[in-house]
DNA sequence: ATTTTATGCTCAT
DNA sequence: TGAGCCTAAAATG
């Protein structure tokens, strides 16, 4: 589930359903049994995100700091008539003291009581994020056209941008026509802005949908009379997992390799790698998608 | 019933 | 580069 969209998402539900509530705190798995007990029976303040981090403000200083890893999950249910026990390994359940709201969380990386400073600390270590307001591109800029590293590694990279995962990874790079093994440093500033603002709008439109979704209108299923996809993540997408397939512009199959080791998925035509000697820099001729 | 896989990251070698 | 960590669901036998 989680990119930095999964994690604002997760802030602002937790924000809605918690602020300014008294909650019940309680690790029905037993792991953060102690750190619960600490902030149980306390005020919840709000949710803030940065990049993957989700750090859940209490009263008194307290911040629970949760990283969902790969695999982590947390929900979040509000309007609910009985808080039902939990199933499964529940790390952390939050429970508003009316018994309106509850949100467990499983399967995190992270999952830890800190205070202020540590959060800071986790914050100053991170590049800057497209879902915040306060980021500074020209940061991750400054870094990607000094590199030699691929575009699709320093992308992944939390320092140098923040929240970024293997799906927006691949997507904005395809949607910009950018190999993922371009060295940064051949990358020209307009293509650092557009892949930059693209960013900003895709993983705002993330955080709306709650959930990845990156085609153009003129790439729907619907606009192109083919199957939409069934998969988990739900979302449309143009290159992601979508190995082998026919990219859904040029109908060219995508192609995968191991890349910051995580599988990194492009077009080879859509997405050259090296600049085309041809005078014409347009998008590749439509051809019919083989069906 | 068992293995594999997943939108992530850290540490050791 | 590889192992380990967290959990659940999908894929495989």
């Amino acid at each position: 589930m989680p990119e930095g969209h999964t994690l604002r998402r997760l802030a602002d539900d937790l924000t809605a359903a918690f602020a300014g509530s008294l909650v019940h705190v309680g690790s029905p798995q037993g792991r953060f049994a102690a750190d619960a007990a600490v902030v149980d029976g306390t005020r919840l303040l709000g949710a803030d995100s940065a990049g993957k981090h989700l750090f859940v403000e209490l009263e008194h200083d307290h911040l629970i700091h949760v990283h969902l890893g790969l695999i982590g999950g947390f929900e979040v249910h509000t309007e609910v008539g009985a808080v039902p026990p939990p199933v499964g390994q529940v790390r952390l359940r939050i429970v508003r003291a009316d018994a309106g709201a509850y949100a467990d969380l499983r399967g995190a990386t992270q999952c830890e009581l800190i205070g202020p400073a540590a959060r800071d600390e986790v914050m100053a270590r991170l590049g800057p994020d497209p879902l915040r307001a306060d980021a500074d591109p020209d940061r991750a800029w400054r870094r990607i056209k000094a590199s030699h590293r691929p575009i699709g590694d320093l992308l992944m990279d939390q320092a140098v941008l923040a929240g970024v995962g293997n799906v927006y990874r691949a997507e904005v790079l395809f949607r910009q026509r950018i190999h993922p093994l371009r060295p940064g440093r051949t990358l020209r500033v307009g293509q650092w802005r557009a892949l930059w603002a693209d960013l900003v709008e895709l993983m705002h439109e993330g955080v709306r949908l709650n959930r990845i979704d990156t085609v153009r209108p003129e790439h729907t299923p619907e606009a192109m009379g083919r199957d939409a996809r069934t998969d988990d993540h739900g979302g449309e997408v143009y290159a992601y997992r979508r190995t082998g397939q026919p990219c859904l512009v040029c109908g060219t199959p995508i192609r995968t390799e191991v890349l910051a080791t995580r599988n990194s998925f492009w077009c080879p035509r859509c997405q050259p790698r090296f600049r085309s000697r041809a005078v014409s820099s347009s998008q590749p001729p439509a051809r019919e998608p083989r069906t």
